[in-house]
DNA sequence: GAATCGCAAACTGTCAACAATTGACAGCTC
DNA sequence: GAGCTGTCAATTGTTGACAGTTTGCGATTC
């Protein structure tokens, strides 16, 4: 038992209200708290062996970043994200994916496109031999770089949390599941763009690709509820 | 007197840290707490007459907004932003601001692009005539305008937030002077763009007159920076 | 005289108790 | 029996106190 490191771990990080942030967004994400879902301080209190006061800080911090929403005399709740909300993050994103793809073209090295060339191959294998498991990790991982190298701290980081707002979306497993080799050919187009250096280009095919994701969501999600009522639906474009 | 109805709003308002979390971002912007300045938790509690709790709350909202700053046990620092984080943000609000100029090509109707004509054809004559104190509220005017009929309040918040995070870059009050005729030009394409109904060409003029106001401030920066000494700079606060 | 060590004041991080509000249930009135 | 009212338990909002850390200042040493 590494007790020692364990314990500078935790001094370094210094405010259990940081840990217990930690710890809450990733019950959220784990799907363990579901939306809509009410957060009980004195419950969470127990659970982690603290008092009231950490909870609550952290919980100010995940309202500001989306994840909860805070009634007032009522307590926090995990925020559930309808399908208009959820459009309109994926347009934000398009946005934000765009301007990355436009500085990706005029920042990255040759060493650096010559990654992206082999992670869309690698792609490419997969989603012919139909293996999504392997497909999955590297989707992310593509989508990763470019917004890590887009050079724009700012930039990575509202993209990040409108993914972790994203994660709130009932369907969201129908979405991820949807796409594959559709998706890589866009891939391909985005990666080609970087490599030719045309900012212009690449912001197209990047921005295109979100909002491609976006509509295959809305056709998923108006399937799905094609035979219940009418759920007022957004109209896109 | 609406004693009562004050009290009411007081209580609805409920949540010390709600109240305490506005007050501290308006001295934030006023630049009665200046970029840099550590926050005295202890002061605040004794200047609102609250405990700490709140105060603490409050901070936790703000740093989360990226207004200020948590240092481990050390206190929070009003964020102070340097040349390279504001042309990170002002790229990321460029794109934004595109998307918004790309969405009111979609939606405005015939009148509200009336509206934006008549704004735009209002601040030409305060340019013209070099009115400044009629040309700037004009100008804010245009831009709340095109955000806030973009129908989309994501969108809308992390615009704002990122406006407000600019208004700790030092410099603010030059570049807010830059421009004035020379951007006009800028906001009459914009509108054009949205009153033909042109998505992408609406897109590229919202994201280039944002793009072209950071080109004007990297070069107010460099210029003040060679004359540093000499030039007598507005000092805030 | 400069650098270092140690101490004390100030401040942040955390806690446990107190006050106030909410929602539900039981009892009363009509 | 329906609707209103008052009370109660549960939970949030807030507070003041305590513990640990940082920092500035002064004494001490070389």
């Amino acid at each position: 038992m590494s007790s020692v490191l364990e314990n500078v771990a935790l001094i370094k990080s210094r405010s259990l209200a940081l840990l217990i942030e930690a710890e809450i967004e990733r019950l959220i994400m784990a799907g363990d708290i579901a939306p809509g879902d009410r957060i009980n301080e004195n419950q969470l209190a127990l659970r982690f062996g603290v008092s009231r006061g950490p909870i609550r800080e952290a919980l100010r911090s995940l309202e500001a970043g989306g994840l909860v929403e805070l009634k007032p005399n009522r307590g926090v709740f995990v925020r559930s994200i309808s399908l208009g909300e959820a459009c309109d993050i994926y347009a934000v994103r398009a946005a934000l994916f765009g301007l990355a793809g436009r500085l990706c073209a005029q920042l990255l090295s040759s060493e650096q496109v010559a990654e992206l060339k082999q992670l869309v191959g690698a792609m490419e294998q997969a989603a012919r031999a139909k293996e999504f498991d392997a497909y999955y990790p590297l989707n992310l991982q593509l989508h990763e770089f470019i917004i890590d190298h887009s050079g724009n701290p700012v930039l990575a980081s509202h993209y990040r949390d409108l993914v972790k707002m994203l994660h709130l979306f009932r369907t969201r497993s129908l979405v991820q599941g949807g796409g594959l080799a559709i998706s890589n050919s866009e891939h391909r187009e985005m990666v080609e763009a970087i490599a030719a250096r045309d900012p212009e280009r690449a912001h197209a095919a990047h921005f295109n690709h979100v909002m491609r994701a976006r509509e295959r969501l809305t056709h998923v999600e108006s399937n799905a509820a094609s035979a219940a009522s009418g759920e007022q639906q957004k109209v896109i474009k």
